[in-house]
DNA sequence: CGGGACTCCTGCCAGC
DNA sequence: TGCTGGCAGGAGTCCC
């Protein structure tokens, strides 16, 4: 599941393929994603020239010579392709089951092929769909309706103790949701929340309000913002190594899925104190942790 | 308005 | 062996 290092892998291994490029043709195999793309979708990226590949918390920004930008956001299971002129493929960010991809190269899960003046193509595979797409006007990063409530970039000035306090101050949700919503900081999934508190020694099930009364759990932010950063850091190095051998298509993109602590490991011995990781279910989604060290 | 439940979608896999 | 139900989860919507 694509989270903000998976998201960051991905554009980091478009940039050279799309940088400097033009798009000549764009295929679309279905009217939508998860949203209907828009109407002229196709028309207002055709003879564009790439300008820039960027990210945004777990999209991808393609910013076109108009100022006009393509957004990209893979969902679940969506997979960018790259096919180059001279053949053979790259894959950029394989988030699902390797051979259940391998196994169905029909395409049938193929919905937006992006063709390049050199030839290259670019296919955005999806199988459960709830991947999106759409295209930001010019200066319109501030008010699209899908960037504008986006918190802080974890590895931005914006992201830090103060700034967690101020947006758990009173919050009664749980610490994991608080994490999860978006628009307090950009670009956490479930697996990183997870990894994250873990690595703080904070329970997932403790109000986020409740690390905001006092100046005393400051501290404890501290080392929680350290945490997040640290993880998706070392996730970015990891899948920036893991895109170096995906040349091939036997490569694995899973090498990071090893570092995981907690993450759907219940019933394994915890790496710090040996009782089981539990799991438990927040807001319809599972959480794993040790109850005995995260407190 | 905050927060939880529900929804979308398809493939995988455990269990019968 | 083949079917089925449950589960996976990012993020928007809906409702209390």
């Amino acid at each position: 599941m694509p989270e903000l290092p998976e998201v960051e892998t991905v554009a980091r291994g478009l940039r050279p393929v799309m940088e400097s490029r033009r798009i000549v043709t764009v295929e679309l195999r279905r009217k939508s994603l998860r949203y209907p793309l828009p109407r002229d979708f196709a028309a207002r990226l055709v003879n564009r020239g790439i300008r820039s590949v960027g990210r945004r918390a777990k999209y991808v920004l393609v910013n076109l010579d108009n100022g006009e930008a393509l957004l990209i956001h893979l969902g679940m299971t969506g997979r960018l392709t790259v096919l180059p002129a001279s053949g053979g493929q790259r894959n950029l960010g394989e988030f699902y089951n390797e051979e259940a991809a391998t196994a169905n190269p029909a395409g049938k899960h193929d919905h937006v092929v992006f063709g390049l003046d050199d030839g290259t193509r670019i296919v955005f595979t999806d199988p459960r769909r709830f991947g999106a797409m759409d295209i930001v006007p010019e200066g319109g990063e501030e008010s699209h309706p899908r960037l504008k409530d986006l918190g802080p970039e974890p590895f931005g000035n914006g992201f830090s103790s103060a700034h967690l306090a101020g947006r758990f101050r009173g919050k009664k949700a749980p610490l994991k949701a608080a994490l999860l919503d978006q628009g307090v900081v950009a670009g956490l999934g479930n697996i990183y929340v997870c990894e994250a508190l873990f690595r703080s020694g904070l329970s997932p099930k403790r109000r986020a309000g409740s690390l905001a009364r006092t100046a005393s759990v400051e501290p404890r932010l501290d080392t929680l913002v350290r945490h997040i950063r640290d993880i998706l850091e070392e996730a970015i190095i990891a899948g920036g190594s893991t895109l170096q051998d995906f040349a091939g298509a036997d490569g694995s993109s899973g090498a990071y899925q090893q570092r995981f602590l907690v993450y759907d490991r219940e019933g394994e011995p915890c790496t710090k104190c040996r009782k089981p990781i539990k799991r438990i279910v927040q807001s319809g989604r599972s959480t794993f942790y040790c109850p005995a060290c995260q407190k």
